[in-house]
DNA sequence: CGCCTATCCTACAACGTTGTAGACTCACCT
DNA sequence: AGGTGAGTCTACAACGTTGTAGGATAGGCG
């Protein structure tokens, strides 16, 4: 059986609340009765019940974390740099996967499966902005991705527009004029496809250059195989270009691969940029330009605004949009003008 | 403020208890009775406290589980398995992250830091067989790996000698005859390395083949930097081979890559088989062979295995060996007779 | 008719912690 | 000498839940 703060106040002679105030830090205690409860800490391998603790004190230092799916490289990734913000400030980490799936991710908001946490960090994908108000819960939360904007909740997201925008200006600083974009969702406005291919006509219209709608390949999801289908499909329309936008990585690297296969050259023939700067961009034959979307960044200002929230200091501010910088990786894949 | 047995009593006009049966699905209530409670917690929206039924009965529900990055494609998707296994027997899980270092993970070990779960998943790296006696501890654990055998707990790991052997015999059936290894560590006996060596020494022995050192390269981690490097230097070194077996898939890419970069074609001149069935190789050009090491079994077992441990009731059962099966999936890399 | 058992419900205590209120000592000031 | 205040410590209650023990009612049996 794990040692109480009575079987400690018991070995050091003193009263359980003495011992709770040496754990706690508190002022005003003795030297010697400290140094007694001390020793008797050690000596019985005392740690305190958190759940006890939590009950006292409402907290659990607990958050929750809801993505689609850790297979998914970009969420592995972002999973990964959350726990270690979260280590940092003395939280941990319980995980929720999704499947991306809108049903699954209005119970998650609903059910009180995480009553166990403080508050949660909300990676939605099959929400749509229509569904915004379902965030209204009586619990901390921070909404990541950009699925809906403008909800009841604070918000952390990448700069989806102007980074595609920066992503394309990419390609035309190579001499790409026909740049092809793998992953676009019919009629999307909101959304990371629609952001980014906002960002995409802007930098063309800047550019001067006119939209071109068979350049644009729609997809469902954002796997290797979508990115590779949408490639063939073009191929097989006979489009020309000569630069291809992946809306991220994934699709890039399944494009990639379909080009080659096809006998074209990257990036002598085709220029090709992805977006998520995922390990696997860093590898790939031929490496893979991509935006840097800031996840570090993402991740530190979520955990900081939602440990925010859940100490209640910042009483009834209203919700706030945060957005991380990004940077254009120039690897292989468009290091050539054509 | 969230309601409480006690709010959902007086409005059902019953005993506290009473409420707490409904709950809990005790038998002996009047059919009216139990209507009166659960309408009584739908209107207050009442979902019990977590802390306060851990504190009383000693459980938490949910399961840690520390592996050494989620950055690492295998732990990310090995620890997605984990989550939906615990999810369908009704556990939580907790994430850490050890970055693979021994001195993190002993201290996980050892710290209090885990408190608020009931048992551990613990899949190191960093330690050795000789670190085995730090698995002696008063919790639940269940190691999960390659690192650590014949220690004190359960242990679920992958048929990493077989497996391999499976690999390379894949190879040889392939006509292949001098089949290089990437991945190695020096010296190491037990340890993914170690024994998949085994495996693929075995298979060459059966198949009457010498083990030649020169074909074996050294890399001191996984990476996909590793698997380039090592390729770059078996040609530099001028060294024959007409096959590779990459010790895991994101090696095996990495020597792909380089491969490719000086010329061979694959599986034409070079054929490739990797471990582990990550997504990527799937959509890799050549899409690569591998074994899939049967990582849902060993989800489901590991955590079938640790809430055995925590319910208690098998008692003093001694410490367990799993292994998962695996399978050798033959894709592009591989598929051509030399 | 009285006893026994099954059903339905309740009061109370306990899990281990921390906040509140207050007791006691001692030095210091008026 | 009496009052004040800081320092040190303790007793008690409370957080919300569930196990234990037992009370009340009704039906079945000898």
């Amino acid at each position: 059986m794990a040692a109480t703060l009575k079987d400690v106040a018991l070995a050091a002679g003193v009263s359980i609340k003495t011992v709770s105030n040496v754990i706690n830090d508190y002022q005003h205690i003795r030297a010697d009765t400290k140094q007694r409860v001390m020793e008797a800490i050690a000596e019985l391998g005392y740690s305190p019940n958190l759940s006890a603790r939590s009950l006292r004190s409402g907290r659990t230092g607990v958050i929750g974390l809801a993505v689609p799916e850790l297979s998914l490289s970009y969420f592995a990734e972002l999973a990964g740099s959350i726990i270690k913000a979260a280590e940092r400030r003395g939280l941990k980490v319980l995980i929720e996967q999704t499947g991306g799936d809108r049903s699954h991710e209005l119970e998650i908001l609903s059910s009180p499966r995480l009553q166990m946490t403080d508050g949660l960090l909300f990676s939605p994908l099959g929400m749509s902005n229509e569904d915004a108000h379902h965030l209204n819960v009586n619990f901390p939360l921070v909404l990541l991705g950009e699925r809906i904007f403008g909800g009841p909740t604070d918000h952390v997201t990448m700069s989806n527009v102007e980074s595609a925008r920066a992503a394309t200006a990419h390609l035309l600083s190579k001499g790409r004029r026909r740049i092809a974009v793998v992953g676009a969702h019919e009629g999307e406005v909101i959304g990371s496809a629609g952001l980014r291919l906002q960002g995409y006509r802007q930098a063309l219209e800047e550019a001067g250059i006119a939209f071109e709608p068979e350049l644009v390949a729609y997809t469902t999801f954002w796997h290797r195989a979508n990115g590779a289908r949408s490639m063939r499909e073009l191929l097989e329309a006979g489009v020309a270009f000569d630069a291809v936008f992946g809306m991220n990585d994934t699709l890039a690297l399944g494009a990639m691969r379909v080009l080659q296969e096809a006998g074209r050259r990257i990036p002598d023939d085709v220029a090709v940029i992805g977006f998520d700067d995922l390990d696997e961009g860093r590898y790939s034959l031929p490496t893979l330009s991509t935006i840097d979307p800031g996840r570090d960044e993402i991740a530190d200002t979520a955990v900081r605004v939602l440990q925010e929230r859940i100490s209640g200091r910042d009483g009834e501010t209203p919700p706030r949009e945060f957005e991380a910088r990004f940077q254009v990786i120039e690897r292989e894949s468009s290091a050539l003008p054509a």
